[in-house]
DNA sequence: TGATAACGACTATGGATGTAGGCGATAGAC
DNA sequence: GTCTATCGCCTACATCCATAGTCGTTATCA
């Protein structure tokens, strides 16, 4: 069992099945076991075993809390879906793309794979955050 | 066992470990099991044994290909680098970002994890795809 | 031409994942 | 108060993945 407390050290690998359920915690907030299944996406096809077998994995992995009430949890996320997206992104992008998003952000570009509102507001980030003091060395994995 | 011939039909999903046997591939051309497993990135501590049921299994999934030089096989790569990844990208972009890339790139772009040179590109790629006809809609899993 | 090194095929094993059932405890309906 | 629906816990099991060993066969060196 992790130590309480803070705990924004390294927040843990998550799995699809897994990603589905904590989804809909960080779309409700606190949610009870069968809340969790009501919330989750229609056609998802899981028993509601599976949903809490989920749900325990998750917690038994220090991805989530619960608050017990009565003889039910009510189960949080712990990490913001910021944090576990941005752990995620790190991981594939290191794995995938060898370090470097750019052909990615190329091809989505390029294929119009993002919408004119996407493409607006990565202009306007760009803009926002103009060339600065060139010192950075491309990552590689050591 | 897949089909002969063209074979751009759906790319299988690619494992970690995979990944990074089939990078050398890209990376080298064809390629016999001994020369993969030499061309990797120092540092990787797999067994060869490792390295070649890793490529058996690439082989299995149809994912590369060989040719058989005397008792040994010299596997090539089937699938382009842009083609796999294209593949995991939608996979991911599906899974974690639910379909939107945008948070993503925000975040690296404000976190300076992207470089100089990179930021310089994304802008050129910006420019030379200006807005146009706003007739896209955000596609959400369905 | 015989020993040996290297090859690929098959096998192994332990952990993660997807999917779910059974069981004892409990909360709520009547 | 008793029955029953529900809870979380523990167990199950097939698959995939990471990692590697065994084995029979073949290439190669001396």
């Amino acid at each position: 069992m992790p130590p309480p407390g803070k705990k924004s050290q390294t927040p843990p690998a998550i799995s699809n099945a897994e990603w589905e359920v904590i989804k809909t915690l960080w779309e409700h907030g606190s949610l009870a076991a069968r809340d969790v299944y009501a919330a989750l996406p229609e056609g998802h096809g899981w028993a509601t075993k599976t949903v809490k077998t989920l749900l325990s994995r998750l917690v038994a992995k220090g991805a989530i809390g619960y608050e017990q009430i009565g003889n039910s949890y009510l189960y949080r996320a712990i990490y913001s879906r910021e944090q576990l997206t941005r752990r995620e992104v790190k991981g594939f992008v290191d794995r995938v793309l060898d370090g470097s998003l750019l052909p990615v952000l190329a091809h989505f570009i390029e294929e119009r794979n993002l919408s004119e509102e996407e493409l607006r507001r990565l202009r306007h980030l760009l803009e926002k955050n103009p060339p600065k003091g060139a010192s950075r060395v491309k990552r590689r994995k050591s």
